[in-house]
DNA sequence: TTGACGCATACCGATATGGGAATATGATTG
DNA sequence: CAATCATATTCCCATATCGGTATGCGTCAA
């Protein structure tokens, strides 16, 4: 195996530097295919198939109209990935706590360090 | 090109299903390679492989401790993760109020639709 | 209907990935 | 030093990725 589907998964979904520069833009409002090619200066295979990719897992949404395809920001799927990494959150300054609480506990044992 | 390198990028790092469970493993204490491998189902060379990579993008920490190498989280990298998807959190609960608005829209207008 | 436009897909190449097996490196013990 | 245990690395394979170019397809206008 080489690694899991992109499609089907968010987090590989966002692992691609250009589709979060997507996901940023659509903040923005709505863009077609050529709009997000542009503006990202990507080619409009290329923006083409980010998009894809994001349709796939969901973060994206898009609409006809007339000859274009707007794509939207559909976050939802987003919040899995805030969710997890939240799970977390409380081992973010802990560093320097523990530390400390391990130099609390030498001095408390006697042990001279 | 084919992919950003795993290391180097958080994103991509916790993109792998794998690593993510080591990450969550690795919340209850320090884990040899070993315990890793065991705890979740892998081979020896697989959790070291993995947990290589969280190395390199410095979501883990290694400290030796005797023939054993014993690995700890280091959480903070995950930070950035959360801020980013955090920066997406206004348009979680939005969909409903923008359909509605859409729908509104054309009421105002007048179209039957 | 024909042409123009917007977008999606197919194809190709270079590369990186994850997994497994075998092996190398490192540290500890006797 | 030799043997052993723990971990890292290497090699190989199958596969998936991204990027670009060329091409197909759908939609709209004349």
């Amino acid at each position: 195996m080489a690694r899991a589907a992109t499609t089907s998964d968010v987090f590989n979904a966002i692992a691609e530097p250009q589709r979060r520069e997507i996901l940023a833009l659509l903040r923005e409002g709505e863009r077609s295919v050529t709009e997000v090619a542009q503006e990202l200066g990507m080619t409009q295979p290329g923006a083409s198939k980010h998009l894809r990719v994001l349709r796939e897992v969901g973060l994206v949404r898009d609409r006809r109209a007339g000859k274009q395809r707007l794509y939207g920001l559909h976050a939802d799927g987003l919040r899995p990935v805030h969710e997890w990494t939240g799970g977390f959150e409380q081992f973010w300054n802990e560093s320097f706590d523990r530390l400390d609480a391990y130099v609390q506990d030498l001095k408390q044992t006697g042990r001279a360090e």
